[in-house]
DNA sequence: TATGAATGAGCATTCATTCAT
DNA sequence: TATGAATGAATGCTCATTCAT
């Protein structure tokens, strides 16, 4: 993870068994604690009441606040990026609008499930900041992404295909972010997957 | 602008024309320090003093520091709500593709002058929360989108009017937003409007 | 009222009509502000604004918060001096019972009426601090008091009077203030004017 | 003490030795302060200071301002009631008018000593209000108190005993208050006692 | 005289972080 | 290594009071 802030990797790797699991616990209390209330009212002191540890031991394996939401937002990008790799290497062989609909409905999954930690947490970190955006998703994929596309160069009939990588990406998942983010809308899953992949393919292919 | 949280509104209606000028040198503060330095750095101390107005003053026109970013907010949805409106009625009677990237064209200027206070600054505060993205552009629009979309409703193959709006406004905002928020991408404004509205239209009429 | 402190007496003596009319409007709106939510809740611009005056206006005729409480409890100070000192000397001729038994029942109306004001408001205002209880009721009615008691020297066995008239003073005073503030008490107002005096007249006279 | 606003109960509960020596610091620096200045100039910032504690430490142990005036009154009453307790006990073989001197006399004493915390705290800090007369003293002794006065039933000549011990009790303690907030008095402790304890004797037995 | 906009010292309180035990 | 007591800079906000108009 070359492309981490020095400043917020975590300050020790955990080397017993037990030091691994503080650090999940207090993992799982942080994002728990971060979902339900907002990042500001994460307190530390708090975060490690529930984790069940002290705040002294918090502050071993993370060097800061930011530090943890920064380990929270790594680990759920880590996830989602190997899902989706896989997602797209299992479907190079398909047809094009079969792999764009698949691979489209599974952002839709890993983007519900991670939706805050992935969606809100950045903005909310200062340090955080602008980072996420880039270095989630789109950087790390960018090279399986490109080479899904080369597979299908000749039905592909945008010119510039570094552009239609970008539109065809944020056209994907602008809509799901907003779809997610919109619960008083009256569209299901699979109207949402089937317009965004209609889009896309017209995109790329017409 | 009725859609605003009460707790949120201004404290009191300056009523000279001194008041008035507090008002507008409060936010034109506000927003060079949030722009600057994000919400959390931006005190009403420092609000105030960059104001040149003293922090009691500040009080009497805001009832909080939420209550300035509100303000912000407000402010720019509904420059560039009038803008966009103004943009569409005079873009009716064009054909769909020429309406259509005129539009984008305008959405990402728009977008691009209130960048930060649009964006970013709603997920920074609270209690704006998730409150702007809907009541933002996309909700206040609607109308006047549909009635633009009924204008052309020939022309376009999707059959669920509802989630074509979605999906291509989503389209649009997504990119757009994404553009602006990297700044080491090697696309030109006039490249992205020229995709986007390719995408749309052929999303849209084929 | 040569009592007073200096400073919180009134800035200037109002002279015309409508500006006695004003100053009543203040001390109105303070007072019935201070006993809705007690004096640290009034805030001068809210006694103000319920006068239906600017607070600059408040300022020409009150010098600051202090003097406004001291104003009302002056007021209401003079009121019950006035209302005591006349009921003692209207029952000077009648027996000591059952002058005793109609002025304690003078003195439970009078802290009724005034309660607030006159028990609690003293003790919130820094200033007026401990002046009231001293000032208030038992300073000015001493001469009329002592009158009355030496009228009844020969029924009197208490030796010392000045010691006798503070005794009864307070066992009077406390007895009534203390019915007052608690509301969960059983006792009726008859009930409690009879002992109180049966006190007081056994006190003195056996 | 569950009479307690549960608001203003501590915060956490000292386990360290350390810990109960901040608290008991925070609260001797509160109670100087208090007493010198009054509630309001007492700022915990300054209380902090002169407990030689950071404010941090006092917010840790006390949830708010009011929670330190509470606690410390909380203290005060429960010293006094003990004496009190313990005091009743003891004389309640003797004479009925030995009794109550000796009674009397320690009431004395104890409101002397926590005079201002006992008689003008609770005034002064709205959300302890009127709680302090009633949860005082008062109600806590009251079936000591009963029960002292059925020792000594038919000697008693009051019928009600309620109603005679509601005034009993506060023609002494309105007696001694008054006496201790007046300090320009010319009676002596053994004056006031006698007078008070003569007042009492002659009320329930004559 | 009346107005109300402006002032700013001062307060209660929070919370990330440190460090003695 | 773990604990949790202690820290203190920093913040949002109030309100009595002044003064230009």
């Amino acid at each position: 993870m070359e492309h981490q802030i020095a400043e917020l990797s975590p300050r020790k790797v955990p080397q017993q068994q037990r030091a691994q699991f503080t650090v999940d616990c207090i993992l799982g209390a942080a994002e728990s604690i971060i979902i339900k209330s907002g990042y500001d009212a994460a307190t530390t002191n708090h975060i490690a009441e529930v984790a069940g540890v002290s705040i002294g031991s918090l502050y071993q394996y993370f060097s800061s606040k930011e530090a943890i939401a920064a380990a929270l937002v790594e680990n759920a990008v880590s996830k989602a990026t190997e899902v989706l790799r896989e997602c797209i290497l299992a479907n190079m062989g398909k047809p094009l609008p079969e792999a764009i609909r698949t691979i489209i409905a599974v952002i839709l999954e890993t983007r519900r499930e991670h939706n805050f930690i992935f969606m809100l947490l950045p903005r909310q970190v200062p340090k955080l900041g602008r980072l996420s955006r880039s270095v989630t998703t789109e950087k790390f994929l960018y090279n399986t992404v490109r080479t899904f596309y080369h597979q299908h160069r000749d039905e592909i009939m945008v010119e510039d295909l570094e552009i239609a990588m970008f539109v065809a990406q944020h056209l994907v998942v602008g809509s799901i972010d907003a779809y997610l983010e919109d619960n008083t809308i009256l569209i299901t899953d699979e109207q949402l997957v089937d317009h965004i992949a209609d889009a896309v393919v017209k995109y790329l292919t017409k």
